[in-house]
DNA sequence: CTTATTTTTTAGATTTGTCTAAAATTAATT
DNA sequence: AATTAATTTTAGACAAATCTAAAAAATAAG
């Protein structure tokens, strides 16, 4: 079956928001979106009557076995259009997103495929986030992007993503480095800066764009992955 | 400014029927697009509202400068990524219309112009026809798909474009190798085969699959180019 | 446990691209 | 030149995706 570029914009969407099988609330879909609720709840029933999701209206909806597989499909060709951007087109990371909110939409699992092999079957894309495989299954991430580390959770500092030596200073400014143990403590909305606690011992604060380049890997607990 | 998938289907439908500047008419574009005559009227009047086309009802109609130019922007992305698919992701010549007729719709000019400079900036598609510029200007074609050659045309042949060995042993059969003098006689619409007279002396027919592989480079004429 | 507030859904309208059927125009034929 | 045939355009309708405003349901507050 296949679906028009909208239908996968909401999808997506909702699968992002539904992680861990949450159940998602209209709302929360519309800002995402930028549209208005009444156009949801217009999209939901045409989604329900394609049988990609558990809907019963003023209740809330999540995406079923199909609607999700659907979800990483598309995830999947978004993540490796990413990686073509910026490993073969020469583009920064920063600059990717728009293109490949176009490109995720062409339909032909030929492409995806040898696309997929060109690249060499990468297992995350640029921004550290996993790709899934033909089949929707989907690497275990070792290492998670900083900002989007759980909060009062520990990991260690497992990778950065730049050599840029003036970040690599202000590294050295902070004292982290690769291995150091980080802890969030608490994050200002304002201009999206972290407090982390680096090692144990020192409070420093990390800006937006600084935590875009740092990956974190989680120490000692199980990651509960679905 | 910026045009729907719809829009650039028309334009780039109509700049391939008015080769030269001739005049297209409604029934020959719906045919092209199968769709109905009235939907081209329709569009034709939102083009002439965007200022593409020289457009008078009942008389028929033509891109403009602008109109042109648009086109080849749009001609140029669909034999990028036709290049792409064919010489990087390992497609064959029959497989890629159908997506890059996807791909020519998305909009980016850093992707287009990237693509182009990682491709070494080609100057023919794998099918021979020319790839317009970033400034839509077109090298000059010096060879042709048989396909393509005009009837009663004297060319020779200048390029084969398959080394497979089964084409290869047809050839011979034929007594066709590069540099042949090439005169085709007669289209038969049927099968699209043709019957070509070979150095002038003995006449062969030719099958619409062989000929996509030959190029022909036309003798002694200058073509017209606009 | 009613009332107020928020969230969600319905109703009705709009835009884009499409269609069929009928009217208008041009071209062809006797 | 008058009539027939073909082409093109208009008129009216429809499906997809959207909107605003009003109604319905769920949640929160007094």
């Amino acid at each position: 079956m296949s679906f028009t570029a909208t239908e996968e914009n909401y999808i997506k969407t909702i699968y992002q928001l539904q992680a861990y099988d949450k159940m998602v609330n209209t709302n929360s879909v519309a800002v995402t979106l930028n549209t208005s609720a009444a156009s949801v709840t217009d999209m939901l029933k045409k989604l329900k009557l394609k049988k990609l999701l558990v809907y019963e209206k003023y209740k809330g909806f999540k995406l079923n076995q199909e609607g999700k597989k659907t979800a990483l499909s598309i995830i999947r060709k978004h993540r490796l259009w990413e990686t073509f951007l910026v490993n073969i087109l020469q583009f920064k990371w920063d600059e990717v997103h728009e293109v490949a909110e176009q490109l995720e939409h062409i339909q032909s699992n030929q492409l995806i495929n040898h696309l997929d092999d060109f690249l060499g079957n990468p297992k995350f894309d640029p921004h550290g986030d996993p790709i899934p495989d033909a089949n929707g299954k989907m690497p275990v991430q070792e290492q998670i992007n900083l900002t989007k580390f759980p909060i009062h959770t520990l990991g260690e500092i497992s990778a950065v993503g730049s050599q840029s030596a003036d970040m690599l200073a202000l590294l050295r400014h902070k004292n982290i480095e690769l291995g150091s143990s980080i802890l969030v403590e608490q994050i200002f909305p304002f201009d999206d800066s972290i407090e982390v606690k680096i090692n144990n011992k020192i409070l420093v604060n990390i800006s937006a764009k600084l935590a875009q380049h740092l990956f974190v890997k989680q120490t000692n607990y199980e990651s509960k992955q679905c």
